[in-house]
DNA sequence: TTTTTTACCGACTGGCCAGTCTATAAATAG
DNA sequence: CTATTTATAGACTGGCCAGTCGGTAAAAAA
């Protein structure tokens, strides 16, 4: 029996923050069950308790992770009033000295390359999209009430947005040497700007 | 000694040949050096006397994959008189129908995510990500020449248009279910004239 | 108190797989 | 002809690792 009904919670979160740490770090080709245990401070027979496998595992941190993301997303966004700045408010995603945006990378990297050999993770990546977009269309569907963008597709927009971001986030962490972060942030700007201005009153 | 002069030529290119099938198939972490050999015919002596490491050989198949969708590239811009068309003239990275295409995602995904943790497959990406940026800034020379663009510099211009290209590409195939052909195609030009509106003459 | 359930431990097993090693055949060089 | 080198075969080994299993301790239920 429990010896304190949040137990479990505890455990879990000890165990996520654990996988983050370790996935990030050596890579999900890379990761032992029993790096975790280490990490976590927990043996193998109570981490298998929480996690019955490495899969499941690996699909909570990879969502764990998302969460976390998604606050940070909706959080800033909210910090600003126009759904154009809304938009256009992800410079965090280009700041080297965040951990959560260095060690984010692999991460993603990863379920990308997971999700294009096996169905299950990539439903995760979908998720993890469609929260993206979500986020993203209620921005857009402010600004044409506002009378700021004409009506549009609000999700195919959202999605090409996204897809924007993405693509500069992953070129920007995989080519350092050559790619600064100034480079992306113009990018980005551009980009999202050519997908936005048919629609600008 | 070898019983014909050009046996190493063939059989190189016969791993390889197997090496490409095999690894977009079972992806980077799912196949085996017995795969491989099964595949080329050839038995694992023979396969590690070409090869003598799974780096080594997964590397020299990616960077073959690449040879040829970049051998790809160059003609189908070459198909195109005006430099804007031969930059958006990347059509045939979002056609389902081609195995080619189809068998190259999951490939691509798969070495950026070896190569958010492993320095070697990091530059392999990196070549692969200037020779695209080589095409593109060939292209953008000729329209300033032209005057068809204003001065820029051309190399983070083109950066920029490949980090469009992929992301939305990386997008499109994962997103198989909800984001189409047309999608991906629209995006791409409205990113791409995003990214060259400010130099349009 | 006894029994059951939960939380956790860590030794162990079975399977997989990269790379090694021995063998062989054939070609060539001397 | 003999020695050497190359091309290939495939058995084997050593290490790794996911998941199992038999435990223990403690709480709670009976």
């Amino acid at each position: 029996m429990p010896p304190i009904p949040e137990l479990e919670e505890i455990r879990k979160a000890q165990i996520l923050d654990a996988g983050l740490l370790t996935l990030t770090r050596k890579g999900a080709a890379g990761t032992t069950l029993d790096d975790v245990c280490k990490a976590a401070g927990l043996s193998k027979g109570g981490l298998i308790h929480y996690y019955k496998t490495k899969k499941i595992l690996f699909s909570a941190v990879f969502r764990e992770f998302f969460t976390r993301i998604f606050t940070r997303s909706a959080d800033t966004m909210s910090q600003f009033d126009l759904p154009l700045d809304q938009i256009l408010s992800y410079d965090w995603l280009y700041d080297t000295d965040d951990p959560q945006i260095r060690l984010g990378y692999p991460l993603l990297l990863d379920l990308m390359s997971l999700a294009a050999h096996d169905e299950d993770y990539r439903m995760i990546m979908e998720e993890w999209i469609n929260n993206w977009v979500k986020l993203l269309s209620a921005a857009l569907e402010k600004a044409i009430e506002q009378k700021t963008f004409k009506p549009m597709d609000v999700t195919d927009v959202a999605r090409s947005i996204s897809a924007v971001y993405q693509g500069i986030a992953t070129r920007w962490y995989l080519g350092k040497d050559t790619h600064t972060r100034q480079w992306a942030l113009d990018t980005y700007r551009k980009g999202i700007m050519g997908v936005l201005s048919p629609f600008m009153a």
